[in-house]
DNA sequence: GCCAACGTTGGC
DNA sequence: GCCAACGTTGGC
């Protein structure tokens, strides 16, 4: 199993819009970045991602499951443009801060530090149970 | 609101 | 194929 992380900016798709959709769950459309579908094109079904408020929050603040893998986003007709269905699985208790992250040496080489741009990003196994952990999660 | 970092575009 | 110009993102 892969980990992932999604980033949004809270104003255009928050977690609780995620939260909305409950099981049936929403597709991560909207990406016009090479290495973010390629991201996408990886993922398998059952993976776990980190969802990653930017912007005001910075804040990483629940946990979404793929459900379904790479398909045409259907918000562009240009077929170089895929993305995944993710839903939301569950909030952290308390959400981890890219301040908390940023602090911890152990998390130092996270591309949410290093390449902050990056809007769906891999993420290593060891910092998956760390920021759990942080996060008062219990896989 | 500013600015650094990065990706994309387009002229040559 | 290179590189300058430009647009966007996101942290501060």
């Amino acid at each position: 199993m892969a980990y992932w992380l999604f980033k949004s900016e809270p104003s255009t798709w928050s977690w609780d819009d995620q939260v909305a959709k409950g099981d049936t769950g929403e597709e991560w459309d909207g990406v016009r970045n090479y290495q973010a579908r390629n991201h996408m094109r990886e993922m398998k079904t059952g993976d776990r991602g980190f969802f990653y408020h930017s912007q005001k929050d910075k804040q990483i603040v629940g946990v979404v499951e793929v459900i379904a893998e790479a398909h045409p986003d259907s918000t562009t007709d240009d077929a170089r443009w895929e993305c995944v269905d993710i839903k939301a699985v569950a909030p952290f208790p308390k959400p981890v801060s890219l301040a908390d992250i940023k602090s911890d040496e152990r998390l130092a080489d996270m591309v949410l530090v290093n390449n902050t741009r990056l809007s769906v990003q891999a993420v290593r196994e060891s910092e998956w149970k760390l920021i759990c952990k942080l996060g008062g999660y219990r896989d």
